[in-house]
DNA sequence: CTGTTAGCGCTTTCAC
DNA sequence: GTGAAAGCGCTAACAG
């Protein structure tokens, strides 16, 4: 920067208003020297004017779990978003662990972002009231602390809909063992509708991951069900290999759905029934409240993906309660 | 800082000794301003310490396309080796384009990183003369930059061998359409035992996505071919999907095999024989090397892991050359 | 062993 | 329309 306003003969700070604050001097001087700071490919120091402006244009990113197929998708979104706004995104992985999803914000903080972009980890509420940076919550609904996210509960009903006009009249929910807004919100749509429309329903409970998963289904009585409705496409795809290596055909005689559309539910064969969240929505409203254009939360919908896993039931129903 | 040095009547120099240079001041006082500093939640600027030493202690990383299943897992391992040094890292994603690549590369500077983990999109070679700060490439021993990669020639020498061990005398090797040091090292690792040991291939280029190498081996003419040995995992999995279409048994009628040991492979159906890096080694090595602790390039040995895609070719072996 | 001093590169009043 | 000066929070010489 001295080195432009050297050559040129003119001061540092013209040259810091010739490059940001157009207009406050003449438009060829101003040309002049953008021309040099090009030539001279003058690159402003980031920290220099974070220290002097108090903010960094960086964004901190806290993902609950970089193993599931979503969120590398997910941040894939948040980073288009901080682009087209000159932000930059230190992203951060919670490995699925409360403690960690803290350390990650307080780190972040320290890092110098202005703000925070939270998705929590199962069974890990936000502590925002020990943080000084503003802190956007992508959650659910059912979280007061939420800023953005897809309409969970909703896709619960757009499943549970699909399944019971299909003819399911007895559906298993794979729900999540921690606790988590999203699986608690997109099992209550499922559970509201599927009361409404007397199907009977049994929630069981089973871990994240997919060994683990797929251990649980492949011990699981289903006890007459012909559906399998998951809270998240890794159950779902899990419950698929699980019930194939059982030798139950899916949708043949059980149905499985999952939530989400991520890509491993169009690798498992048969292609799984999904949810979709409109990821860059969502992303487009966490980063314009992170860049101060808007606040307040927002609510999106999803879509209702029916792919091959799921048909109408085996035989004439029974069991109907 | 200066609350810190006002409480304890010292100056904001002392403090800044007392909390990194241990040993150039009493114990008693320095552990009096850790503790003041602690109470207080003191948290350095990052800026400030950046702009007066010159460096961040940020890393960049450029990823070729997040949307592949092994960047993130990749993504994940630099991250842990870089938080046991204090580093953070700045991850861009260069969405499979060349320009792009450059373009984040360059971005990734101007926000202050002190050095670059590549590894080069497929068809972008790396161009390190305009860029200021040390490179780090991740990407096979045929490149001359390579910084730190696994040993993708020997990877494909195992998979050949395996599949020869099987018996296949002919086999269809996919590459990739767009140039990449990875992939050919790959085919001439699987070209020159196939070579060796009498084995008719033939190579046959396919884009990068699931839906089209879909597509294309949809419409591939087998040739009496009793293998497909694949550059990537995506290529296998999405080769075993459209062959299954096709009526064609997997592993029966044609064994397919992948690189990379992503997650994908343990979804598909059959699961998929492939060859796994050791992705903690080579980022513990590229952070190694961000960190300046040791320099020179370094290769790491790869693992063949033989699951359900792999099989004795169907019939007494017709065809030989 | 501790304090003073001088900036790192930039932006922003405020005078001219 | 342009420049001078101050200072963001920190660290590294150097002096005491």
């Amino acid at each position: 920067m001295r080195q432009i306003a050297d050559r040129l003969g003119v001061s540092r700070a013209t040259v810091s208003n010739a490059l940001y604050h157009t207009g406050r001097l003449s438009p060829d001087l101003a040309e002049r020297i953008r021309a040099t700071a090009a030539e001279l490919g003058y690159v402003p120091s980031a920290a220099a004017v974070s220290l002097r402006t108090g903010r960094s244009a960086l964004v901190g990113l806290v993902l609950p779990d970089f193993a599931m197929p979503l969120f590398p998708v997910f941040a894939q979104a948040f980073e288009r978003a901080a682009k087209r706004r000159g932000m930059a995104l230190l992203i951060a992985d919670a490995m699925g662990d409360a403690s960690s999803q803290a350390g990650e914000m307080r780190h972040l903080v320290a890092r110098g972002v202005d703000s925070l972009i939270v998705i929590p980890a199962r069974g890990a509420p936000i502590d925002v009231s020990t943080v000084q940076v503003p802190v956007i919550v992508v959650d659910s609904a059912a979280n007061p602390l939420n800023t953005a996210s897809c309409d969970h509960r909703d896709g619960g009903r757009q499943v549970a809909r699909h399944l019971a006009e299909l003819g399911h009249r007895r559906v298993l929910i794979l729900s999540g063992t921690a606790t988590s807004n999203v699986a608690d919100e997109r099992v209550a749509g499922m559970a509201e509708i599927f009361a409404d429309l007397g199907v009977a329903t049994r929630i069981v409970a089973v871990p994240a991951y997919l060994e683990d998963v797929e251990a649980v289904v492949a011990a699981l009585d289903l006890d007459g069900a012909t559906a399998l409705a998951c809270a998240y496409d890794a159950q779902a795809v899990a419950a698929i290999t699980a019930l194939t290596q059982r030798g139950i055909d899916v949708p043949g005689a059980v149905s499985v759905t999952g939530f989400d559309d991520t890509v491993w539910g169009r690798i498992v064969r048969p292609s799984l029934t999904t949810v979709r969240q409109d990821l860059a929505a969502i992303a487009e409203h966490a980063l314009a409240v992170a860049a101060g254009e808007t606040d307040g939360a927002q609510l999106f919908p999803v879509t209702l993906v029916p792919r091959a896993s799921t048909s109408r039931p085996p035989s004439p129903t029974k069991g109907t309660p």
